[in-house]
RNA sequence: GCCGAAGUGGUGGAAUUGGUAGACACGCUAGAUUCAGGGUCUAGUGGGCCUCGCGCCUGUGGGGGUUCGAGUCCCCCCUUCGGCACCA
């Protein structure tokens, strides 16, 4: 065994010998319970970040650690491998897409082999494969089918740069989530997926999530935006052909009384029948096209300029018979609820505004008890809840009984209906990109939308495309893709094509893993029942409403579609924190990037590996910080030299056990172990509290390493003695070994085993070992620590109290006092009140 | 504005049920190794006071409170980060 530790001969060395042996391979025993432990697939960029090392080094531990355990562990990978940049790639240096995407998932794979990851390699899915997106294909064949697929005309996220719309979810703060663009608004025909029909169980199901971060649930939550409320339908005053009424939402039908007015959407439907003809039309019509063509941003951001035009039409309160103005304004937003409100400006903030900036008037009908709110000198609305006033049948009943009251009497008189809203808008998937997967419908003039038959599946994404980067969509510039047959009429006609959002390809490759060769069905459904749902799936916390939320929506499609039976995919989340450099998120724009080829190559991959697990909880963002690898790296020289150091005469008692009724050192070393054992074997169980468990085996290995220095151990020491710090060098070898597997392995092996530490069994912690037989007592007059005293473990009460009150620094403290009170916690502390 | 998370030494972070604050690591200081450097090892390291005793005071964003005892529980406030942001 060499002095000095050779990480790189070392580590290849072993990561030859698993692959050899398919240690990692997942069985399909039925005898074993399973675990499913999944990282988020990566994009194939070119290379992986410390964020992947990150991820994929606290799944590897956590597969690992279960595989030791004795679980049939399933833990595979593959790439996530449709998405712009390969055809930016393409346009900027002419490679193409698929060559482009191969390479680099070659030379990552590559990488991740490196690290020494724990996958079943044999289950390798990779979504631009014919033989992946074919289902994608498929699914969107049955939704379609069920009419959870759907085409329509709507304006739509549009980004510039990316020459592409986005889904709702995609946009953050007005911007693309990709490419930072800031969005515009287009008008397009889009394919949707249904992910309304699933709001209520979307919403309803956040609550079975106990394994997720509450944060993630509440994103979520707060996504959906579900809202409970009335419809309510106004008649017009004043006739207008083909049309009689406005609907409105509302989630306050306790103000209905205060209706002063009503606001349309600029997009309203009925903003052109009810202006047609009026000498003002001309001008709402531009002071409409003006609010439609406003930026999105500013139209949608709040303390934005609230501005309107009235259209000359008035409609009636229908529980009041008053007749209110109907205005157009900017704030109402056309897709939400009917995209038309009833305006209560005494008790909407924005309605307030809007009115005291058009001089309309402003009804009070709730206030609090007592109270009287006069319009002319409120600042604000009012809305909080209150009593109702000037609300004819109802006034004196509390808002809150006045809602259900008079949503009660609008249902009763036929006016309206109760009714709840959702934020949640339908998934946008098409994408006016090349590199995804196409969608599988035919345009034909005759039959008109007609889906791909199940048997031409999969719609084959043509290879010889010329990427420029400039005007339409490189497919539908195909001709030899966008011409084909209607599969109804045999007619001459045309191709979608536009491709589906990368997302959809994500949303379910969790259940490919679980059999990836099937041709003849996305997957095996006997083979998903066993290992769905994943256990654990860690992951980037910014993906808390994209893909988590597709994903669930896709698993209750498929159940409903009968192909598995949970509707959850994801039973626990853990979000990892980012790694931060220098204060801020590592990128080449900041120069605070860490390649991890440098520094395996450098200190090697369990170096990697045990300080992005050492450096920060899992959850928590990760500061990277170059001498924290020393100390890493350092740790794992430690290690080598113990057993370097002690090899020779270990050999002989390799594998051998004390007997178990040590005293003096020999206890010493082994409460040590058995500590160690617990204190990691608790801290994984403890939602993978990986840092403070390798503080633990640092911990352990300075007892040893200083027992090491300070006896002159070795061959001729007691019996006990030997078997205790062999117990304790295997057992640091074993518990580090799902952290820095490489280094293990080869210190196992020279300790004499023929067996892989991999496959150990995690070992159990003797509690009669872990118990101290002495522990510390603190004494504290008045609550102030004020002397130390050391008792075998167990000892009475009242001996700890007589021995505290007979101390020799306790008693000046008490100084003759009279004593109010003794609080004794056994094993920890004597607190003496006086 | 609303929702959520967090705030502990020079730094990253521990403290699991209200019971010794600062585990582990980095950094720093001193020493050892025939000491160029590096590596390795040992000791010390929250702040302050000091009669240098194994002494006292103080200390977990700020202010109150509950308790024999609070980083931990309650109330108010401040700061940072993340999400949502005219959703009727």
């Amino acid at each position: 065994m060499d002095s000095r530790y050779n990480h790189s001969s070392v580590e290849a060395k072993w990561q030859k010998i698993w692959e050899d042996l398919r240690v990692f391979r997942a069985a399909g025993e039925t005898g074993r319970p399973k675990r499913y432990v999944l990282e988020m697939f990566p994009y194939p960029s070119g290379r992986i970040h410390m964020g992947h090392v990150r991820n994929y080094a606290i799944g590897d531990v956590v597969a690992r650690v279960f595989r030791m355990r004795g679980y049939d562990v399933l833990h595979p990978m593959g790439w996530d491998a449709f998405g712009l940049p390969a055809e930016n790639a393409a346009i900027d240096r002419g490679v193409p897409p698929a060559r482009w995407t191969l390479e680099n998932i070659a030379y990552m794979k590559g990488q991740l082999k490196k690290l020494g990851l724990s996958y079943d390699w044999s289950r390798e899915v990779t979504t631009c494969a014919p033989e992946y997106y074919k289902w994608n294909q498929w699914f969107f064949l049955k939704m379609l089918d069920r009419g959870l697929a759907y085409k329509k005309v709507s304006v739509v996220n549009w980004c510039p740069s990316c020459e592409t719309v986005l889904a709702n979810e995609q946009v953050e703060g007005g911007r693309c989530w990709r490419c930072d663009a800031a969005v515009v608004p287009k008008e397009l025909s889009q394919w949707f997926f249904k992910i309304t029909a699933y709001a209520e169980e979307l919403l309803a199901d956040c609550d079975r999530l106990t394994g997720w971060p509450e944060r993630v649930l509440t994103m979520q939550r707060n996504w959906i935006g579900r809202s409970s409320g009335v419809e309510v339908r106004f008649p017009l005053a004043e006739p207008v052909p083909g049309e009689k009424e406005i609907g409105i939402f509302t989630t306050r039908p306790d103000t209905l009384y205060g209706v002063t007015f009503m606001s349309l959407a600029p997009e309203h439907p009925l903003v052109e029948p009810l202006i047609a003809g009026l000498p003002e039309a001309e001008k709402v019509r531009e002071a409409a096209a003006m609010m439609r063509a406003e930026d999105r941003i500013a139209r949608s951001a709040e303390g934005g300029e609230k501005h309107g035009v009235f259209t000359g039409r008035h409609a009636v309160n229908p529980l009041t018979g008053r007749k209110v103005p109907i205005w157009v304004a900017n704030f109402v937003l056309p897709e939400y609820g009917t995209g038309a409100i009833m305006a209560v400006p005494a008790h909407d903030q924005r309605d307030f505004e809007f009115a005291r900036k058009y001089a309309l008037p402003i009804e009070v009908v709730i206030g609090p008890p007592g109270v009287p709110l006069d319009p002319k000198t409120m600042a604000e609305a009012y809305t909080e809840p209150g009593v109702l006033v000037n609300s004819g049948p109802f006034s004196g009943v509390s808002s809150q009984e006045a809602k259900e009251k008079i949503s009660d009497h609008v249902e009763a008189k036929g006016l309206g209906e109760r009714r709840v809203n959702y934020r949640l808008r339908d998934w946008g998937i098409s994408r006016q990109r090349y590199w995804g997967t196409p969608i599988p419908v035919v345009y034909c003039e005759k039959c008109g939308i007609v889906p791909v038959p199940e048997k031409d599946l999969p719609v084959l994404l043509p290879e010889d495309v010329s990427l420029t980067g400039k005007g339409a969509s490189p497919l539908a510039a195909t001709d030899a893709f966008a011409a084909a047959p209607c599969p109804a009429c045999g007619a001459a006609a045309r191709r979608e094509t536009d491709t589906m959002d990368t997302f959809v390809d994500s949303s379910w490759y969790f259940l490919r893993y679980t059999s990836p060769g099937r041709d003849d069905r996305p997957f095996d459904s006997a083979e998903a029942e066993r290992w769905m749902p994943v256990d654990h799936y860690i992951g980037g916390i910014e993906h808390a409403v994209l893909h988590l939320l597709y994903s669930r929506f896709f698993m209750k499609v498929l159940r409903d579609l009968g192909l598995v039976s949970a509707g959850e995919p994801f039973e626990s989340l853990l979000t990892q924190g980012m790694v931060i450099k220098d204060g801020a998120k590592m990128s080449k724009s900041k120069g605070n990037v860490v390649d991890p080829d440098a520094l395996i190559e450098k200190y090697g991959a369990d170096t990697a590996r045990l300080f992005s697990l050492f450096a920060a909880p899992p959850e928590k963002d990760l500061d990277w910080n170059d001498r924290g690898v020393e100390g890493a790296h350092r740790f794992l020289g430690r290690l080598w030299r113990l057993v370097s150091e002690n090899r020779e005469w270990m050999l002989k008692d390799a594998g051998r056990r004390p007997a178990g009724d040590e005293t003096g050192d020999a206890r010493k070393l082994r409460r040590s172990t058995h500590a160690a054992i617990k204190k990691v074997t608790e801290d994984f169980d403890r939602g993978f509290q990986l840092n403070t468990a390798i503080a633990a085996l640092m911990e352990h290995i300075n007892v040893l390493t200083r027992f090491a220095a300070d006896s002159s151990l070795g061959p001729g020491s007691a019996t006990d003695v030997r078997l205790s710090f062999v117990e304790g060098v295997e057992t640091l070898v074993v518990l580090l070994s799902p952290f820095a597997p490489h280094i293990s392995e080869e210190v196992w092996a020279e300790l004499g085993h023929a067996t892989l530490a991999a496959m150990e069994p995690w070992p159990a912690a003797d509690p009669g070992l872990v118990r101290a037989e002495d522990v510390e007592i603190v004494v504290q007059v008045n609550g102030k620590l004020r002397s130390r005293l050391t008792f075998p473990a167990g000892t009475p009460e009242a001996s700890l109290r007589e021995a505290a009150l007979a101390d020799p620094k306790i008693r000046p403290q008490i100084g003759g006092r009279p004593i109010r009170k003794v609080i004794v916690v056994p094993d920890r502390l004597v607190n003496v009140v006086v």
